[in-house]
DNA sequence: GAAATAGAACAT
DNA sequence: TGTTCTATTTCA
């Protein structure tokens, strides 16, 4: 018997393994092995089986799983993500199962015949311990035992596709308030347990929109309900994980990799505020938590329901298209609902606008909580030499810096590296230096000098578990008391806060998004100030502008005429959703090196039918370091299939899909 | 991803 | 011609 096996390596191929005869009978697809590599032991997934020998090939050193992990459905989940995001397919299958899967110390014996009664009630773990891998394999084979998981009591066997009840396969978008949003779930979820279903809903992030969807399904639905990815809780997540496997009746909550958690059938998938970038898995393995929620959805042929206030294109796209059905309970502000100051060099420091002052100061006099957007994090974005007129950049990458006050460092935004800050210029010494563009930092430093007498948080994305968690939300169930007003000054991580409520939103230079967001930009600016209103139910906005930077509000006022403008606009543009991006980077010591790999890659995607939608290469000098960049524009309609994961067969070329900013 | 190996650069 | 450091290839 022959295996191929995929390795959690670069690399697309998958590897053959020849199987000793004792392990023949165990071996069954998407099951774990150990395998010699190199000179080193490797855990891979068998991905293929052969008849047959050859005496050329290793010998497999081990079987890992007493059942495949994967059944069907997920195993060509994780296929379509392995092509669909270029990606090797043993990188993604790792990702797929649980982190830190330990089965086996949940799992107990059930003695089936009375020889093997001495282990009844034990758990796999300390039976694996004694008698070895290969000898419970055989008891197992021979049906001398079988295991139960220590949650639900109930059998651990192979994932099979129950035929059951046969759902309808249904994209839905669910476009309207949070309140509307959070009913329109409740019932949904309601009917799916009641037949017995499970329901995985996923969430933007875990500490502010988690704690506040996991309080309201607890209320209702008790017990049935857990977070599945909770950081440092391995056993909740080992039960959900059970409780999901071989139980109905569950509501599931997830950020990213609960998309790839096996689900008993009759399931559910809500994704809520698919919009926000937090879907948007980028260590290790680069994907979009709700495009594989919605593929799976597809391949399991379940219903999904998208719920928001401003959800992304490509849904408003699938629409257009017929591939999604719409419940429209959209709420449009209007335009005189909206008051705009215009103000010069907004993003310069400086004493902050009187007119700025004169309304914060006003809604607080009045006892109620204030909201401020800004986009940039930090206290100044750009930091530049008066004398030589160079930008700071970071040593490591080039990146642009940002400067942090309270820690006195410069910080990289592109790789977060972070250095002191030394009050001169790197390049000629100067101490003439330039700050522009702040950020919440430097108006939470302002806000607290002008109201010494309000409490001022400051929300970013860095801030936001503490700000949850904190005294600043203590009772997240009531409204803060007017007797104590707060001002929230941050970027759109303010727009997780669903409890406070505030009286004012002032969205202070909204039109720098239109700068900082890349190709998204106008699609990133309707959703942060829709995302805004939605969660701060404001009384009241009002928009400080740049008048030099200053845009039109009238194309956000109407869901419909935005949409449909800005995918008309992309369409022509030849942006996505009408195209897929890929960036190809190649990062060579030696100029010339690079050209010539470059050139590989260049005449290999030729050959490979992709010449044409080559743009590039871009080469950057970074430190010592020369990087050539392409982009590859593919048409929606273009399989992509293995011609980019061929590209793993030249080392040092990295692809990154579906790069926000180009 | 990382060890083996081929290659370049430098010294003897 | 040996030594050391770096870049490239290859792994079953």
């Amino acid at each position: 018997m022959i295996v191929h096996v995929s390795l959690a390596i670069p690399i697309s191929k998958a590897f053959s393994y020849s199987v000793p005869r004792q392990f023949e009978l165990f071996i069954k697809l998407y099951m774990r092995v150990t395998v010699p590599f190199r000179n080193r032991v490797l855990t891979g997934y068998v991905v293929g089986v052969d008849n047959g020998s050859d005496d050329a090939l290793k010998e497999i050193l081990g079987v890992v799983d007493i059942f495949p992990l994967f059944n069907e459905s997920l195993a060509s989940l994780s296929l379509w993500a392995s092509h669909y995001y270029a990606t090797p397919l043993g990188l993604i299958l790792k990702y797929a199962v649980p982190l830190n899967l330990q089965i086996e110390q949940y799992l107990l014996v059930k003695s089936l015949c009375d020889h093997t009664s001495s282990l009844n009630g034990i758990s796999l773990k300390k039976v694996l311990r004694s008698a070895g891998r290969d000898a419970v394999l055989n008891l197992y084979h021979k049906r001398e035992i079988a295991f139960y998981d220590v949650f639900t009591g109930k059998p651990f066997t192979s994932l099979v596709q129950e035929p059951g009840q046969v759902q309808k396969h249904d994209k839905i978008l669910y476009l309207g308030s949070i309140d509307d949003r959070m009913e329109h779930y409740l019932m949904l979820i309601s009917q799916h347990i009641a037949g017995g279903g499970n329901v995985l809903m996923l969430l933007p992030d875990y500490y502010a929109s988690g704690r506040y969807y996991y309080k309201i399904l607890v209320e209702k639905f008790k017990g049935n309900v857990s977070w599945y990815g909770s950081p440092g809780k391995a056993k909740a997540r080992m039960e959900t994980y059970f409780k999901a496997r071989s139980d109905g009746g569950f509501v599931i909550l997830g950020n990213k990799s609960a998309a790839f958690l096996p689900l008993l059938n009759n399931g559910l998938i809500i994704v809520e505020r698919s919009e926000g970038d937090e879907y948007r898995n980028e260590e290790g393995v680069k994907f979009n938590a709700w495009i594989i929620a919605l593929k799976r959805a597809e391949i399991e042929n379940i219903p999904i329901v998208f719920g928001s206030i401003a959800p992304p294109l490509e849904i408003y796209k699938g629409i257009g298209e017929g591939k999604f059905r719409i419940i429209d309970k959209s709420v449009s502000i209007k335009r005189e609902d909206i008051h705009i100051v215009m103000k010069k060099n907004l993003s310069i420091p400086g004493k902050l606008p009187g007119e700025f002052t004169e309304i914060v100061g006003g809604a607080i006099a009045k006892g109620g909580n204030v909201a401020i957007f800004t986009p940039r994090k930090d206290y100044v974005s750009h930091l530049f030499c008066l004398e030589c007129k160079t930008p700071f950049q970071c040593t490591i990458c080039g990146g642009p810096l940002s400067y942090q006050k309270r820690s006195n460092v410069l910080i990289c935004s592109a790789c977060d590296k972070s250095i002191n800050y030394e009050e001169k210029c790197p390049h000629c010494n100067s101490e003439l230096i330039r700050f522009s563009q702040t950020g919440a930092e430097y108006l939470e430093g302002k806000l607290n000098a002008a109201f010494a007498q309000c409490r001022i948080v400051k929300v970013t994305g860095e801030t936001l578990e503490e700000v949850v968690k904190g005294e600043a939300l203590d009772e997240p169930d009531e409204p803060l008391k007017p007797l104590n007003p707060t001002i929230f000054i941050g970027t759109q991580a303010l727009s997780k806060l669903y409890t406070v409520g505030v009286k004012l939103l002032i969205l202070y230079g909204w039109e720098e998004l239109l700068r900082i967001s890349g190709y998204r930009a106008t699609e990133k600016m309707y959703q942060v100030l829709m995302n805004l209103i939605d969660a701060l139910r404001p009384e009241r906005i009002c928009l400080f502008m740049d008048e030099k930077k200053s845009v039109e509000l009238a194309p956000f006022m109407n869901v419909r005429s935005f949409y449909l403008n800005e995918l008309q606009k992309r369409k022509l543009a030849e942006y996505p959703p009408y195209v897929r991006l890929f960036l190809i980077e190649v990062e060579k010591k030696n100029r010339e090196m690079g050209r010539r790999l470059v050139k590989k890659i260049q005449d290999f995607l030729e050959k490979e039918g992709f010449g044409q939608y080559i743009t590039g290469p871009l080469i950057q000098k970074r430190g010592y370091r020369y990087q050539y960049k392409m982009i590859l524009k593919i048409p929606e309609n273009e399989s992509i299939s293995q011609g980019l994961l061929a590209l793993y067969n030249f080392s040092g070329v990295r692809i990154e899909p579906d790069p926000p900013i180009i």
